[in-house]
RNA sequence: CGGGGCGUAGCGCAGCCUGGUAGCGCGCUUGCUUCGGGAGCAAGAAGUCGCCGGUUCGAAUCCGGCCGCCCCGACCA
């Protein structure tokens, strides 16, 4: 392609309102350009990268035999009754209205199509099994899009589903996404960790998310040198030892009441008293669950993890309990809650409250708590439930080294959905014995475009993005010094057609433009090589060859008639 | 949804407090000079000042309402 045909639009300064790094280098060098929030227009540049991605992702679903199909993204609302998923997933999904009024929306994903598909087309388990995917736009109604294309409304994905006849037919399907997951990001050039995740509200047993370290990421995993245990902290279990246990009492006198005017906080408690630390406190929690208060325990100096709360209760209805609401329940202010004694509402408490003694909780009566509290004969009524965020450097669940906790973005997810969908859809085959049974189900869901603004968080440098050679929009981009220069520029001409003869992708920078220009265009949107037939090289009848991203400083000359040669050894 | 910020030329911004008919840098067009890491000079094109209403002789500026976008939080397959 040339340049000065080209619509590549790079811009020299940062755009406003952009803070992820990818976000500032997909719009000034030309990638995107915003039509509202979380919704962007691709320009050439990124097309073709894209092109590129989704080419590698169809190879490695073509390699574990699957097969593209194309749904509509438009679905009509009848199938999502059907799964449950109408009133289950509530305001992400867009909703719309054809013009006689009936209900549709716009996808998310495409569980129930594929299922709608499998029901009416796939009646005996000699079909099975069959691994199905899809490249599409997905639209969620997110409730913060952000950071450019990593949290958009409207995304590219690959999603594909597979339908077996049985659990350990869906354990292979799985592991051959599993794998294939793992060759796209490596040819991507990423090198996500893939964690034990959350369903939500997909449903289904087992769910891995694929995480890339990334400072614009947004959810936290917890992982382990020792053993290679990684987990998204919504899942996350540690040690919780060397905090206090060690130093309860073996036994200990009934609960007693004193007097906290001024003692508020876990903090202030912790202050004032020195048997009171906070971690042998029991923060008291009051959440509004299905409509009806609950109270959750946890030590003192630990975080209520709600997506924690949210699985161990089997329901995504709750909130925090508004002060009017505390009062009422348990005749106290926040502040002085406690469940000592408490019976009419249910009491969950976190595991790491097991078996400690000689604790402090509030008394439910403002300006005292009570001590000498013995958790397993105070609070008998106790539900145990893990619920706690971990804490960076606790120790491994698995083997006790101090764990890490990662920035990350999400850039795949795969779940195990078993007949979540094929149950209530009535997705069945006929076995071998003759029997209906519902197929086994799982789907697999990985961003294209989040894969490119993933690539350049991981790849970039002061001067624009590097791209990995595998999914960089041109090979290689020549760019003569001066373009009025006719040696010069019949030497850039007759590498052109040598280059795309041979055939890469080739960028002619063939603008009337200075070379400081060229140049910084051109490491703007990260080209992996720029030839050079400037006056300097061509003298010896050489090019120069610069590999963007190498800071060692030093010019290679290649002459001529090797450039071919010389480009394809280093892109193999 | 709660808190904060911002909407003025394609992009980045000033002007608004203290009302008088819009400006700077980049980019763009033309010409001349220049030519190895975002050149210089000169001339030029380009703006419903987010929208609606109000106050006023007069509104980018003051008042009210609405819309949009960004950030923090909540939320998030």
């Amino acid at each position: 392609m040339r340049w000065s045909q080209s619509f590549l639009p790079t811009l020299r300064d940062d755009p406003a309102g952009a803070e992820a790094a990818s976000h500032i280098l997909m719009v000034r060098a030309g990638l995107i350009r915003q039509l509202g929030a979380g919704l962007y227009s691709y320009l050439p540049l990124a097309t073709r990268v894209m092109a590129r991605i989704e080419a590698i992702v169809r190879e490695e679903m073509t390699a574990i035999g699957g097969q593209e199909l194309r749904l509509p993204a438009l679905h009509p609302a009848e199938i999502w009754k059907e799964s449950g998923r109408w009133d289950q997933v509530d305001a992400t999904l867009f909703r719309l209205q054809d013009r006689r009024g009936a209900d549709m929306a716009l996808a998310m994903t495409a569980e129930e199509v594929f299922t709608s598909i499998a029901r009416d087309d796939l009646a005996s388990y000699r079909l099975l099994p069959q691994i199905w995917y899809q490249i599409q736009p997905k639209f969620r109604d997110e409730p913060r899009p952000k950071s450019g294309v990593l949290r958009g409304r409207q995304f590219l994905m690959k999603d594909s589903y597979s339908f077996d006849l049985d659990e350990a037919g869906l354990a292979e399907s799985f592991q051959k996404h599993h794998d294939a997951y793992r060759r796209v990001y490596e040819r991507c050039g990423l090198e996500p960790i893939p964690v034990e995740a959350s369903s939500g509200t997909m449903g289904g047993s087992e769910s891995v998310e694929f995480m890339a370290v990334c400072d614009a990421g947004e959810d936290w995993i917890v992982t382990c040198d020792g053993c290679g245990y990684a987990a998204n902290l919504e899942k996350a279990t540690s040690r919780h030892g060397g905090c206090g246990e060690a130093d309860d009492p073996d036994s200990c006198p009934a609960p007693e009441k004193f007097a906290t005017p001024d003692q508020r906080t876990i903090e202030e408690l912790a202050q004032a008293f020195d048997f009171a630390p906070a971690t042998r406190q029991i923060k008291t929690l009051v959440q509004v669950v299905d409509g009806q208060p609950v109270l959750f325990l946890l030590r003192g100096d630990y975080e209520l993890n709600d997506v924690k709360q949210a699985d161990a209760l089997g329901t995504t209805d709750q909130r925090p309990a508004r002060p009017e609401e505390i009062e009422k329940v348990l005749g106290a202010q926040a502040g002085s809650l406690g469940a000592v004694g408490v019976e009419e509402i249910e009491v969950y408490a976190d595991e790491s409250l097991r078996g400690r003694r000689g604790m402090v909780t509030g008394a439910n009566e403002d300006g005292f708590h009570l001590r000498h509290v013995d958790v397993e004969r105070d609070l008998p009524q106790v539900k145990w439930v893990d619920v706690r965020s971990v804490v960076e450097g606790e120790g491994c669940s698995n083997c006790g080294e101090p764990i890490a906790l990662k920035k990350t973005i999400e850039i795949g997810h795969i779940f195990k959905l078993g007949v979540r969908y094929s149950e209530p859809m009535r997705a069945r085959v006929l076995t071998a014995e003759g029997k209906e049974t519902p197929l086994v189900m799982g789907s697999y869901g990985i961003g294209i475009d989040r894969i490119m603004a993933a690539a350049i968080e991981a790849h970039h440098d002061d001067d624009g993005i590097v791209w990995p050679k595998s999914i960089a929009p041109f090979d290689v981009v020549v760019s003569p010094v001066k373009m009025k220069d006719e040696v010069q520029r019949d030497a850039a001409e007759k590498l052109y057609a040598e280059l795309r003869e041979a055939g890469f992708e080739v960028l002619l920078d063939d603008r009337d433009e200075r070379p400081g220009v060229k140049f910084k265009d051109a490491d703007l949107i990260g080209v992996p090589f720029r030839i050079v037939p400037g006056p300097r090289a061509l003298v010896n009848g050489n090019v120069e060859f610069v590999t963007r991203g190498d800071r060692s400083g030093e010019k290679e000359e290649v002459p001529l008639g090797d450039v071919v040669e010389e480009l394809r050894r280093r892109l193999a």
